[in-house]
DNA sequence: CTGCTTATCCCCCTTTTAGGTGATTTTATC
DNA sequence: GATAAAATCACCTAAAAGGGGGATAAGCAG
């Protein structure tokens, strides 16, 4: 059986180079590649691959978008992940928007073989780094709900509680209780822990 | 004149792409690659290339590090910086460090080729992108001290300003002015903007 | 229905920041 | 040796943040 393969990344050298890794296997066809999101999309209008190989950091939109909008019109096409960074809440998102796996830039052919094959066979593959940080870093995960996050973004920003209150239509006190919950959750004691730890976590 | 090319790229893929794109290329020499700083240098003692790609991340010491080292071990050397991020205090750290030349990830093998005769004839060379960021971005290029980087590091880490005073044996209100400073230079008026602006311009 | 989470609000009090202004010493540079 | 930049220290005031406590209403799941 032979996977149909597709590409979207930004640096041509890691398109060739992909290419270049998978040019002599047999059982794959290498059908295309783009370089953004839309193209993407355009191409998928005209032929659907077995799988996408897709970068998280696109200059139009983000992967992690692309991913969805792809999976949501094309249920078919199987999707994964692509990306230098190892960092847990990509991951997690890229599942969540219905990635079959995680491959990170580092891969070795083998790896990348191993990945198209289980993907194939509809099982899930990720990266020896990515799985570990899936594995064993469950307990820094930091989960926080929708108005925490926008109250996160406000102070980033560099937004005062009154101003957070007034923009968000409530109290001064709210606002100073979530952002009190933010640092429990994020176990820091001031803002400048916080946001160094937020953006590290990729919540900025 | 065949020119002798080693890259150091901890990205199997990366590699692979940027010896497809040049295999061809009859004045160039693929004299051997790295994926880590160390073996890196290992092979520099063997071997004297005469361009360096470096990708700014690696596993062990980060290319800015590496490049400085190499510089001083090997003045005849020319590195050309390879990254994906086209970020100003990077650039700029690179130029500092001795690189001849920066080039992105997105790069045509026009471009890479055109980096390669310009850095042979000991001229400069960047990626139009990044050229522009040099260009373009003049104004908000922030220059702080060493005590005010020293600083910046100690306010991220979640440091009060009497504990930073402890740590670097000065004065409380020493603290306090540095920090006054370090917020006028980056033009925000918290400690939440300004962690949030060190991190995007590359200072943490 | 009961417990749990989320989001909202309020109080007290202490520490920390930020804005303003000014000054001295060290260090590097011309 | 003069000049400029960096680093040091100080005082005042107001605003903001952090630590502690507690409360209420809405929504959801077992």
């Amino acid at each position: 059986m032979i996977t149909k393969l597709f590409i979207v990344d930004d640096h041509y050298m890691v398109i060739e180079g992909i290419h270049a890794l998978l040019q002599h296997e047999k059982n794959i066809e290498w059908v295309g590649h783009a370089m953004n999101a839309s193209s993407c999309m355009a191409f998928l209008q005209q032929q659907l691959p077995d799988i996408i190989l897709m970068d998280i950091n696109l200059p139009d939109t983000s992967g992690i978008e692309l991913c969805k909008t792809v999976k949501e019109k094309y249920p078919s096409v199987n999707v994964v992940a692509l990306s230098t960074f190892n960092q847990q809440s990509f991951i997690k998102k890229m599942i969540e928007n219905g990635a079959s796996g995680y491959l990170l830039k580092n891969a070795s052919t083998k790896e990348m073989l191993e990945c198209i094959e289980m993907t194939m066979k509809g099982k899930s593959y990720f990266s020896f780094e990515a799985a570990q940080t899936l594995r064993y870093q469950p307990d820094d995960e930091i989960i926080l709900t929708l108005r925490e996050k926008e109250v996160l973004a406000l102070i980033a920003e560099g937004l005062t509680n009154p101003e957070i209150g007034k923009r968000l239509f409530i109290s001064t006190t709210t606002v100073d209780s979530h952002r009190k919950n933010i640092l429990t959750k994020f176990n820091v004691k001031n803002t400048a822990a916080l946001i160094h730890a937020a953006v590290k976590k990729g919540f900025l």
